[in-house]
RNA sequence: GCGCCGGUAGCUCAGUGGAUAGAGCGUCGGCCUCCGGAGCCGAAGGUCGCAGGUUCGAAUCCUGUCCGGCGCGCCA
């Protein structure tokens, strides 16, 4: 199916095209013309679709709006679906998609079946969605709740448009984080009292009686860095229960690259050497620089420190490089909004490189201020206090969590209030197009024998209330398209509770199950219809679609 | 000081230069003899932080300003 939207365009185009050729519209002077944009109306007397090219001409074509707007009008050739053009004051030409053909359309829909919604946008394009990205120092807190399901959703919606995908999770097991973690158990296992800076929350303790012998044994050996093997044991036990909670957030990943193996396999020093030979690097004050601000940065950058070790910018560059080597066609980086400081410095170093900009894409998650009882929460693990993930979803469950953030976009900041999120977690949104979906689920399983049957669906669904509901769930496709467009995926809750509203008034005004054998087919291909768009956009969230509830 | 992100209904948030700015939750008032009442119908509720500007048209773009968050390391 190819989204009507498109063919409404490309038509329009064509009037256009063709009142330029017949001299019935003329740019002055010769000046570019706006692309044709198409739009949905606020109000439904305006029609299913406008465009507001005709004022966007105005001032190229120096007439006035109306004018152009009825010299489009002339030049239409409306596809099949349209059942009326007109034109509205103060220039609007809006375009009405034909009744029976809006209803015939639910066959079509009922053969996508899963696939329905899924586009080609982005077929051929392979991307790379690195997210969560947390040393392995403590459990996954309510800090890293938001960007686990942002990259997941944006994957799927990814995904939906035709995307390969890979999801990709990087972490630091190089650094003094994980020498800390081990000198943290440690002194819990010669009963001190852990270390000012170390880690101080309960699972430190846990970690320390689970200490087998024989690492114990070979931190004692290593007389140099006693604390190094135990923080590597500790860190990889942290690991492991990291992908755990995960898993229960359904989000999985296709990859785990830790920054140690871009040194040990040469990525870093790879990707230095192609800026120094590119003359991007130079000595000062006995550290290498790269000379970032010839891409915009603010300063330059080191990448090799005086003391010969290169800096954590460095195994970024070298990141870049490895995931360029890997094949991606696109990269996107979902970031911190605290870490928006160095977005400058890594894409001046991926232009250095020589990959072009726009195939990288880093998106910054807002802060979640998480609240309980009027009190902010403080997140740090070295406090302790945090709350996990896994107490999170202990108390509201992975669908309403997927919801709450699902449905705000990556750049709000955004007010968490535990105590509220549980009080409504019976009221939450998602709930409301589970049951949607479940009450089709119903009146199907109700239907015995009778099957759903679309094929005269176009002459019997003429009902407002069937009209209303065929049209909602002819725009899946341009939800799931435009999202992808915008790497951010809120629309997709709002679509799904405008189709579950569409459907309960649908419910309200037109029994499905009747002695009429033709109506009650069409009004269940309807039903099937809808209850398989539900499925879908809960399905691109993530969240469980079921037959009762 | 400079930079980034926010400020829209009581609360939490949508709103891609277009037509009378929306949703969920909350509040108030109605609706259960019928396919699932986790529902339906209605109502109240807005100086879109503020001030200029651009435009036929601004919540949206520009400038200034106020408020909140974050960032400005040879840390990660």
């Amino acid at each position: 199916m190819t989204l009507i939207r498109e063919a409404l365009r490309d038509a329009l185009q064509d009037a256009l095209d063709r009142g330029l050729e017949a001299g019935e519209l003329t740019a002055a002077g010769g000046a570019p013309l706006p692309p044709v944009s198409i739009e949905r109306p606020t109000r439904v007397e305006h029609g299913d679709y406008a465009s507001n090219l005709a004022m966007r001409l105005a001032p190229v074509m120096r007439r006035a709006p109306m004018q152009i707007a009825e010299a489009l009008r002339r030049n239409l050739v409306p596809p099949p679906a349209v059942s009326g053009v007109t034109v509205a004051a103060p220039g609007f030409v809006n375009l009405r998609l034909d009744d029976a053909w809006v209803a015939e359309q639910i066959g079509p829909i009922l053969a996508a079946g899963e696939r329905y919604g899924r586009g080609s946008d982005l077929d051929g394009h392979h991307v790379n969605v690195e997210f969560v990205s947390a040393n392995p120092t403590g459990p996954l807190t309510l800090g890293n709740a938001r960007g686990a399901f942002a990259g997941d959703l944006l994957s799927r919606v990814l995904e939906g448009a035709g995307a390969a995908v890979t999801r990709e999770y990087y972490f630091n097991d190089q650094g003094p984080q994980v020498r800390n973690l081990g000198r943290s158990v440690l002194a819990i296992v010669a009963g001190e009292p852990v270390p000012d800076d170390g880690y101080h929350g309960a699972y430190v303790a846990d970690l320390a009686a689970d200490l087998p012998e024989e690492v114990l044994q070979a931190s004692r050996a290593d007389d140099a860095d006693p604390a190094w093997a135990v923080g590597v044991w500790a860190s990889e036990r942290i690991r492991a229960a990291i992908e755990g909670s995960l898993a229960r957030l359904r989000v999985r990943f296709d990859a785990w690259t830790t920054e140690g193996s871009l040194h040990r396999d040469g990525w870093v020093s790879g990707a230095l050497e192609r800026l120094r030979e590119a003359g991007h690097l130079y000595q000062a004050e006995g550290a290498t620089w790269f000379r970032s601000t010839a891409f915009g940065d603010d300063k330059d950058r080191v990448v090799i420190r005086s003391n010969g070790q290169p800096t954590y910018f460095a195994a970024d560059i070298g990141y870049l490089a490895h995931k360029f080597n890997r094949g991606f066609t696109e990269l996107i980086y979902l970031w911190g909004a605290d870490h928006h400081g160095t977005v400058a410095r890594n894409r001046a170093a991926a232009e250095a490189l020589g990959h072009e900009p726009a195939s990288i894409h880093w998106l910054l998650i807002a802060w979640v201020r998480f609240v309980r009882d009027g009190r902010e929460i403080s997140m740090s693990k070295r406090s302790g206090e945090f709350v996990t993930l896994d107490e999170l979803l202990s108390e509201i469950g992975p669908d309403a969590a997927r919801w709450f953030f699902g449905s705000r976009a990556t750049s709000t900041g955004i007010d968490f209030d535990i105590e509220l999120a549980k009080r409504q977690s019976s009221e939450n949104p998602v709930y409301y197009v589970q049951y949607a979906h479940a009450r089709c689920a119903s009146i199907l399983r109700n239907a015995g024998t009778v099957r759903p049957d679309a094929r005269q669906a176009g002459e019997l669904l003429r009902q407002p209330a069937e009209q209303a509901l065929a049209r909602e769930l002819l725009r899946l496709p341009e939800v799931v398209s435009d999202s992808a467009q915008r790497r951010e995926t809120h629309d997709i809750p709002r679509y799904g509770l405008e189709v579950s509203a569409l459907f309960s008034q649908f419910y309200r005004d037109c029994r499905v199950l009747t002695d009429d054998a033709p109506l009650t087919a069409a009004r269940l291909a309807l039903v099937d219809a809808t209850r398989l768009v539900l499925a879908n956009a809960l399905g691109l969230l993530g969240i469980t679609a079921p037959s009762s509830m």
